[in-house]
RNA sequence: GACCUGGUAGCUCAGUUGGUAGAGCACCUCCCUUUUAAGGAGGUGGUCCUGGGUUCGAGCCCCAGCCAGGUCACCA
């Protein structure tokens, strides 16, 4: 492995620790007494008094017999301050002049116990007393520092290496951390929320025989015992629709969901959705559900209905307006394609300039005219309502027009954020909306939904009515986190690998076989059995040398080159 | 998938007509006992994304590829 000057630098410093009888990585579990965030917050309290606290050191500015660094735990930073006297009393004063001065570096993890203090300028510090190294790091950390307005300077900000160094990113800057807290607050503010209600969390198959519950391309995969083809689950729908069939009443599952799609920045080969499947509610309460849902999340995560996101602020107080699809595209577009033909609508289409093709049938080419034309109009949160039957299969037929469902997706800043229905529990209508799914898919629509007949035997056992409801966490997150792309709010977005490192090149291979001929090479004879140029020599030479395949050694003023 | 932009030191970035690869921070040596983007003096550090080509000479020009971001397309 080839290591930087600064690498060999840290390992170096690893082994002269050794040296000194100190284990740079110990056993031993370390106590802490306080946490960074705690002391700052209650200064008061644990001024002159003594803590113990471990971190990673982020910092230091050396000034000869004392000196200060910052110390990072999870909870925050804080500066510590290191006085050569107070900290040893051997005359060498070798924890601070040696190990702490020489052999420590920025990114190491420390513990430290020391007496709280605030110094003359009146930041908060720990004077520490004792020094104990629990992790020497060996890779250099980026320093990122930041000035009195709080501007940041050398920030770590490729989005190639902070995606693939997630782990760095989340040591140097402290907003992508913050972002990550917040997922995690919105999530248990959705399941502090059912479970008051005595919703029951569930966990359903991501292998699935069938990939049902959504239009979309599957991954597939193959069980080699059973010897058959499986999938990772598009959705759960199906199975927690077999739930509800089994008795249980109100049913949620944090799913993560699988389609072999593009990737943007909306778009992440797998995500998270929250199911949530109710007996006997229709999609009328659905919505109220997801209005105080909602405003809940927005207050324990933000302290605030009102949520910035790009240029807007989004309200999430509820209620939200309510608005049919149909009345949403005569409204954006001026048509009325109420019970309009597919040739009718594809000449709507066609004078919106909208692309279609000869695949689309009714229910695709309205929300075609509804994603081009009307989508993005909707900033605050808006229910649009009563989508065409052709496109929802496993929605209920609307209670007063046969033509529509019982359905709503949420808007929020111009995209889906949730998708709801009355769901379909009629097993021969359900039956007879798979079959024309199927038709579609013959027609060359690839994301036709496949038929699930167990499922269709479920619900021909009777399940009760429901409705139910999938919210894309990703995007609920990038909302109340004001976060553009979805790679920000995901810890390990997906990525293609990094380059290998490059093969051995022929060159190289030739030279290897010419030395496996001799014990040992004179230099320059074995350049000139290589038949190579100057700089392919050199170069293939110092490739074989950095893999520590070959090495050159000086002797009696000859170079020789042996075998590794 | 198409187009645009980018890839140079550990990090953030300069790099002129093609002529010995630079800065700040970090790092190393030295000075410095409440500093704070600490400061002062000196120094080290490079697969210029990869592979070809043009050229006396390529970080720079040409071709092909890889990776990323953006826009669009596809897609919830």
């Amino acid at each position: 492995m080839q290591l930087s000057p600064l690498e060999e630098i840290r390992r170096a410093s690893l082994s002269k620790l050794r040296t000194l009888g100190i284990n740079p990585y110990p056993a031993e579990a370390f106590k802490t007494t306080a946490t960074i965030a705690g002391i700052c917050k209650s200064f008061e309290d644990f001024e002159g008094k003594e803590v113990v606290l471990a971190g990673r050191m982020m910092s230091r500015r050396i000034m000869g017999k004392a000196s200060f660094a910052e110390l990072k735990d999870a909870s925050g930073r804080m500066q510590i301050y290191l006085n050569r006297d107070e900290l040893c009393s051997d005359e060498e004063a070798v924890l601070y002049n040696t190990v702490f001065k020489k052999l420590l570096d920025i990114g190491d993890i420390i513990g430290i116990q020391g007496t709280v203090f605030k110094t003359q300028v009146g930041e908060y510090s720990v004077n520490v007393k004792t020094l104990t190294v629990l992790a020497k790091s060996l890779k250099p950390l980026p320093v990122v520092k930041t000035d009195a307005e709080g501007k940041s300077h050398d920030a770590f900000s490729d989005p190639e290496q902070r995606y693939r160094q997630r782990y760095v990113d989340l040591i140097v800057n402290d907003q992508v951390k913050d972002t990550f807290i917040k997922r995690t607050k919105i999530t248990n503010a959705i399941r502090e929320f059912f479970n008051e209600r005595g919703y029951l969390e569930v966990e359903t198959p991501i292998l699935q025989p069938i990939p049902g519950g959504a239009a979309a391309r599957p991954f597939t995969t193959h069980h080699n015992a059973l010897n058959m083809p499986l999938y990772l689950r598009i959705a759960n729908e199906l199975y927690l629709k077999r739930l509800i069939v089994g008795g249980f009443e109100a049913v949620y599952e944090f799913a993560k969901d699988f389609r072999n799609e593009g990737m943007d920045r909306t778009h992440n080969p797998e995500f998270t959705v929250m199911e949530l499947y109710v007996a006997y509610k229709d999609y009328h309460w659905m919505m109220e559900m997801t209005e105080s849902l909602l405003e809940k999340v927005a207050l324990d995560t933000n302290g605030s209905t009102e949520v910035p996101i790009g240029e807007h602020r989004v309200s999430f107080k509820a209620p939200y307006p309510r608005v049919p699809i149909l009345e949403a595209i005569k409204t954006h577009t001026g048509y009325d394609v109420a019970g309009m033909d597919e040739p009718g609508l594809r000449d709507v289409c066609r004078s919106l300039k909208i692309e279609v093709d000869e695949t689309m049938g009714v229910g695709k080419l309205i929300d075609e005219l509804f994603g081009e034309a009307c989508e993005h109009h909707y900033i605050q949160p808006t229910f649009i309502t009563d989508y065409p039957k052709e496109m929802s299969p496993l929605t209920k037929e609307h209670r007063d027009n046969p033509a529509l469902t019982e359905r709503f997706e949420l808007m929020v800043n111009g995209k889906e954020l949730a998708n709801a229905y009355s769901e379909l529990n009629d097993p021969i209508d359900q039956r007879a909306r798979f079959e024309a799914q199927l038709k579609l898919s013959e027609k060359g629509d690839d994301e036709a939904m496949f038929i699930d007949q167990d499922f269709l035997r479920a619900l021909e056992y009777g399940m009760p009515p429901t409705s139910g409801i999938g919210i894309g966490i990703d995007r609920l997150v990038m909302f109340m986190t004001n976060n553009a792309s979805i790679q920000e709010v995901l810890f390990f977005p997906q990525m293609k690998p990094e380059r290998k490192a490059p093969a051995v090149s022929e060159e190289a291979k030739g030279i290897l076989e010419l030395l496996k001929t001799a014990e040992k090479w004179v230099l320059n004879e074995l350049k000139a059995q290589s038949g190579l140029s100057n700089k392919k020599w050199d170069k293939a030479l110092k490739e074989l040398t950095r893999n520590n395949l070959a090495k050159v050694s000086k002797t009696d003023e000859v170079l020789e080159v042996i075998l590794v």
